[in-house]
DNA sequence: GTGAGTGCAAACGATTTGCACGGTG
DNA sequence: CACCGTGCAAATCGTTTGCACTCAC
């Protein structure tokens, strides 16, 4: 973490423009994104937290994602029951998940836009469409 | 629950075909699945088995959904971190869910089969393509 | 008879909640 | 200085696990 001041120089405004205060735990999470990549758990990102001495609690670690989701800063994305990872909004796309390993990657979208997808839904607004890709990994399908 | 012999006679070579024993709990759930329609959860479907007198475990509802989902004859879809929800396997399709309510619709699938996507993940073997579409449903629509 | 499947109960992990304190705007 | 956001700890929820018993094959 060698940027703090940076990291809040960079993240401040998008919270504001996003309606959300610009708090410590808040710019912690998105540098710590930013500096990860990829997805992380939400007890991940706790844990990694911790050893970096920039520690929150388990309770903040949780809102604090649930707000920049909401806020749009940061994307969620499920793997299965019980396991919400998080990531960095960027441009969209989809995840694929290997049925072995668990393993997550990134899937470009052709298209790039959130609702990727229109479904026949009659009345309700879709602002988004998720898509999960699922099989076997490269790895995977070379150990077998 | 009206036909419990007419439902084991439609089940049993089913299971038998899967490589799955005929066993009364995996009929009942069956069952109830073709009765109800739609997606439930696994407590759902326990709290109305209770209710008809055909209860089973936490456990053994668990046990036997994801049986069913292994054999193919039952299809799990995730409505979010936490909560699977189990319906008796048809035609591929899609899922709508309302942010506001939570409420899963049923999106039909243009393609209708189940890697209607596919997406470059280089190496991997792409066996599923889950769409899950997220917006407003038209109630939650009409009551804001 | 043998092993898969069940019942029961307890453990588990991820996430949520309630309340008092502190910092942001 | 008003309120949103945080820290802390306990509660809750969905799901998994271990072990003894039973039933399908």
């Amino acid at each position: 973490m060698a940027s703090g001041l940076e990291a809040e120089a960079r993240w401040s405004d998008r919270l504001r423009e996003a309606g959300l205060r610009v708090t410590r735990p808040r710019i912690t999470v998105l540098d710590l994104l930013a500096q990860l990549g990829g997805h992380h758990t939400a007890e991940g990102l706790n844990a990694t937290l911790s050893t970096e001495g920039a520690s929150m609690t388990r309770g903040t670690v949780y809102n604090v994602l649930d707000d920049l989701v909401r806020a749009g800063l940061v994307m969620q994305a499920d793997r299965g029951p019980g396991t919400a990872v998080y990531e960095l909004a960027r441009t969209w796309h989809h995840h694929f998940v290997c049925r072995e390993c668990g393993v997550m990657i990134d899937v470009e979208c052709e298209v790039g836009e959130k609702p990727c997808v229109h479904g026949d839904v009659p009345g309700a607004v879709v602002d988004e469409a998720q898509i999960i890709l699922r099989g076997t990994c490269a790895s995977c399908a070379a150990t077998q």
